[in-house]
DNA sequence: CAATTTAAGGATAGCGCTATCCTAATGGTC
DNA sequence: GACCATTAGGATAGCGCTATCCTTAAATTG
């Protein structure tokens, strides 16, 4: 009544039709100067012609958003495959302002921890129907802050960032983008935080624990000070010398140069070369490791005779040296999946049942310890 | 004259101004029953009406697209950083139907080489304002196939994938597309197609030719078959010994599954149990060959006296070896920034110097042979 | 059975940007 | 100096989809 569809009526000849955006087929063969512009792809105008409906409805039985008649979205389906018809995710995006682009920041591609991490979570992505972006951090908080800002500009619907550990600026960003952040690799109480991990400290105590059940007195700690999460296992380490104590801070190495396997050969090297001699060395990671086992090997150290090995996060191939290295397994797949899983409730608007999923660890014995 | 601008006479009422898209901000004013959908969001308009310019002239002065007044450019930029406004990537896309996405197809993060080439083809496409989209294809070409449609629907910028083999639907796909693609790792002559990387057949002759000038006359080749690298690195060594008469079938070991640090030792335990034995085994990948190097360790079998192992692509830790790995020195770094370099003068229509890029590759011989 | 709620389809109007065409002001040419 | 080519700003109309409101029909109700 108020509105009697006054474009049916309007001014005849080319500006007419404005503002009518359905049936574009139809519309080029209207105007005079037609402009051309259309890119030959299925639209979802055309779906809604051969299904005989509007296309809001198409939209609707497509995104099963609100109730649509089922012979309705039958009609729709078979639309939709007789014609090949594929969303854009840009005018999706545009107009609903939401993407299905997931950022996951990770800090260094070449520590196959975090490798494993991303691809887990991809895959879980990925069969949601999110798209992976992944961004190198570096172990620099600065360049985390702008990558996250250069992401949050392409409206991510989701964010997965690693360690609780980041400056205070892109804490405030990520806050105050809304848009929904999963933390990786810690498991933190903080309330309105949403992680997925397990206890570094502890696990970092565990270890040192059972070097201490080895009989070992004198055990270094040595790893990558870039690595926030290596800094949590010295922590754990710490806390048990301390309270055996047996604790000397002259056997804390800290580098800070990324873990690589040669970076576990110089430090192995440089570990065994002070006196009084150490008889065990916990790694932060488990290259470090691999590295100072295969100085060993040259050096013709006994291991774990003459000095224990131990190392985390149990990377491929540590089961395959000489001795097979002791370390702590994580669960990386876990984690990225879990905490894609929980990313993808968030950007739904489900419900969580907690905020915090540890996933835990396992300390595996082998035979360098 | 032939459009004398009727819309500004039309029907009054509501539903006159259909199409005054530009200059947002006013229009809300005059609908009687405003419906908005505004984000909040800097906008162009937000800009243009800052800048006392028209939106066309901000977005033509930020694009470079065509010449703009410096004058206007200077306005436009002051604007621009005064309103911190950042430009809509979805809206972008769907006027323009181009969006700022690379998708790259690598077919495993397990192996350090693909995350490598991802990393530096990321870090210089990220440089010249591009999102990168990794996929992973598991070495199957139906998986790869299907990402790619995937991916082609989010109308990316650019492709990159790996190798030269794929599927002729996969093949098609990506001609008919029209999205620009660089195919890595090999070196191809094809007409029409976009490479950086080397000859993966003539590394794997060198190799074996720096076997044979060891003195080695048994020499087996072990690799993972579903990698088509491999087989072309086997190809170049079958070549070379059959040129030599001293090629056997028998010692040429492809196993279904991906190449890992357990895989090589597997496979070197496998062909050492074989006779006669042989003198020299060369592995399609430094991971299987680093295995191998461990389980000769751990068998006390020396090499190179007994057995010469030789890897390829160099990745870390093969020079922390005992004894340092031989193998093929790749270039993934290079390849990656040269194939995203390429790839960016492709995406904006720039001349190519040469379509293909041979970065060639090294022998580096260690103690392993 | 009239009044009221609850579906469920549709019309309309953007989301924020750029392609396309137009127009007015220059510059150059003979 | 009339004429054409070039330059640069702007008006207009979408890109393909969804949010919002409207309308109609069916279901519910006292």
């Amino acid at each position: 009544m108020k509105n009697p569809k006054p474009q049916t009526i309007s001014t005849p000849g080319k500006a007419g039709n404005a503002g009518g955006s359905g049936g574009s087929s139809t519309i080029g063969t209207i105007g005079t100067t037609a402009r051309p512009r259309a890119t030959g792809r299925v639209t979802l105008a055309d779906v809604a012609s051969a299904a005989g409906v509007s296309p809001i409805t198409v939209s609707r039985a497509l995104r099963g958003e609100r109730a649509v008649d089922a012979a309705l979205v039958a009609r729709v389906q078979a639309a939709v495959s007789k014609l090949g018809y594929v969303p854009d995710p840009a005018a999706r995006a545009l107009a609903s302002k939401r993407s299905s682009h997931v950022a996951v920041l990770i800090p260094m591609l070449s520590n196959a921890l975090f490798v494993d991490l991303l691809e887990a979570a991809q895959s879980t992505l990925r069969a949601a129907g999110y798209q992976t972006l992944m961004a190198v951090t570096h172990y620099d908080a600065s360049e985390e802050e702008s990558l996250l800002r250069e992401q949050l500009q392409h409206r991510p619907a989701g964010l997965m960032v690693t360690g609780m550990e980041r400056s205070d600026a892109t804490r405030r960003l990520i806050a105050q983008s809304g848009v929904p952040c999963v933390h990786l690799m810690e498991a933190s109480g903080l309330p309105g935080v949403y992680s997925v991990g397990f206890s570094q400290v502890d696990a970092g105590a565990d270890m040192t624990r059972h070097l201490l059940e080895k009989a070992r007195r004198r055990i270094a700690f040595a790893g990558a000070q870039l690595d926030s999460r290596t800094l949590q296992r010295l922590e754990g380490y710490r806390t048990v010398l301390q309270a055996a104590r047996l604790h000397d801070p002259r056997l804390e190495w800290l580098n800070p140069a990324p873990s690589s396997v040669a970076l576990g050969r110089q430090m192995f090297e440089q570990i065994m070369s002070q006196q009084p001699p150490v008889d065990a060395i916990f790694f932060g990671n488990d290259d470090l490791a691999q590295g100072a086992l295969l100085a060993a090997l040259r050096m013709k150290i006994k291991v774990p005779q003459k000095v224990a090995i131990a190392g985390f996060n149990d990377l491929t191939g540590s089961d395959q040296m000489l001795p097979p290295l002791s370390t702590i397994h994580t669960p990386r797949a876990e984690i990225g999946s879990a905490a894609a899983g929980m990313l993808i409730r968030l950007m739904k608007g489900e419900p969580i049942d907690s905020p915090c999923i540890d996933v835990g660890y396992s300390l595996v014995v082998r035979g360098s310890t």
